[in-house]
DNA sequence: TCAATATATTAAGATATTTGAATGTTTTAA
DNA sequence: TTAAAACATTCAAATATCTTAATATATTGA
């Protein structure tokens, strides 16, 4: 974390697509948590929920529930419409919506 | 944590699938990191590859990526050969490799 | 305006993960 | 059998994440 930058033209670190390594893998662990997996597949499943509809159906806690979705939204994995007091949040990250796709096909519905 | 089990026939947790959930999101935890996605994607491009070829490319010590490769190990998602004293890896986890598949199209090679 | 509902934010303790150094094991070659 | 090479494992300190409780904000209806 202190080493010098640019300390050599070889390939450092992961190569020369880091970056693009680093931010795939944190899209990743936005997607390593079982609520927030099972966040998103529900907003691939059926479109966009509430905060109380994860609530209810996930069983877990409203401050829960919008912390999890506070990460998805910071890295751009979801985005959020108010409609009056509500907020409905939806899935707009391609390379998420690739993943889950390839996780969950639409088939096994459910 | 501390709470009744069998509090109601309502899905509790993340509903019915939650032990799928558990164990992708864990697949999924396991590629979290930019090192193990780098690992996993040159074996997914390049074939098998030895411990020695990970260390040199990727500039991480030998026992970075001996862990990496461990936990990748633990969680199936690659397999082992040993050639003499050298260890070849291959991915062998087939929700891994639709995961990769998708992440890094062939054609974008390297 | 008040109360209720829906969501967001903050903070703190418990857990888990990362990283690097040190040490072990196996294999090969001399 | 010894030394070197290739990996694996262990351990501890530094970080990061999870979970819950408490508190804050915003909207709606009476």
């Amino acid at each position: 974390m202190e080493q010098n930058i640019e300390q050599s033209m070889e390939p450092r670190e992961y190569g020369r697509d880091e970056l693009r390594l680093i931010s795939l893998s944190n899209l990743l662990k936005a997607v390593s948590h079982p609520a927030r997996l099972c966040i998103v597949k529900k907003l691939y499943m059926e479109g966009s929920c509430n905060v109380g509809y994860f609530s209810n159906c996930m069983g877990i806690s409203q401050s829960g529930v919008s912390q999890h979705l506070g990460k998805l939204r910071d890295l751009g994995i979801v985005e959020v419409k108010k409609q009056g007091a509500e907020a409905y949040y939806s899935l707009v990250d391609e390379d998420m919506i690739r993943i889950v796709k390839v996780l969950f096909p639409k088939d096994e519905k459910k």
